[in-house]
DNA sequence: TTTGTTTTGTTATGTTATCACATCCGCACA
DNA sequence: TGTGCGGATGTGATAACATAACAAAACAAA
């Protein structure tokens, strides 16, 4: 799925789901995109800087926290930065495999870990999953 | 397993292992241990300055990094805070239940989750699994 | 005791994230 | 047309998290 098509489908998400991509945040989700591989949102600000002189911080961190809640980003939990889901809305129950090397990351649906061994009566919100290793390109 | 108990077991440990578990290491897992919920590492800080007026973030981050590649300690990511492991050495392959309630963390061994899914020679090294939700006691 | 290594102290700074309040903009409705 | 409302963005400040770089001390091996 390339750069256009993910943003078209977006598009489509959010007027299906009702969610407001304004300019400002269909920019940063481009820059998001295009970037593919977790970026930084401080890497992200100065790229808007470029066009848009008063972008601050909040100004990037709300536009993340829209697109995480559209299910259209993830947080990557343990490098502090912000990846593209290439399928809209599917945003929560993902799994991600991060090569340590190229630092692409690979997310794959529908892998819902076993929770097997959950502690009973446990009720599961939000999982977060992240596999760091090598990719195959990379060993 | 209590407080006491985890210490002793995380002695035994490093003289196994030949990590040099110093007073100052051994101050910050107790406290580490004590807290029985996930701590913030300026609070650990703030605790051990009580006692020894000269520590700075670099000494409890040492400490940290030091606990957590002794496999004593778990650094809960989605939350940049710490949880002592309560199997020591297992440090590695644990699967967390952290109750958004009562902020609790249940640890799960050999839970490894499935990687059914994995991508086509993709070699995993380290795995960030957090699941976060309600308790039995907290719903 | 000398030497090399590890640990700890110390200052400074880098990086990540949020708060609080002001302003703007689109929209519904009088 | 204007007025009020709510969501989005602008703005300045600061909080929270983490590391770099170098100095001093502790310690263990030779």
């Amino acid at each position: 799925m390339n750069e256009q098509d993910i943003l078209k489908d977006a598009e489509r998400h959010c007027t299906k789901t009702g969610a407001r991509l304004t300019p400002l945040r269909r920019r940063v989700l481009e820059l998001v995109v295009r970037a593919d591989a977790p970026v930084k949102a401080y890497d992200l600000l100065s790229q808007i800087d470029r066009s848009n002189t008063s972008a601050k911080p909040p100004t990037v961190y709300r536009a993340l926290d829209f697109l995480i809640n559209a299910g259209l980003v993830h947080r990557v939990e343990a490098l502090n930065a912000f990846v593209a889901c290439p399928q809209a809305g599917h945003g929560h129950a993902a799994v991600l495999y991060i090569c340590e090397v190229c630092t692409k990351v690979t997310e794959v649906q529908g892998a819902r870990p076993g929770q097997e061994h959950k502690p009973e009566g446990f009720c599961v919100t939000r999982s977060v999953i992240e596999h760091y290793g090598q990719c195959m390109n990379c060993r």
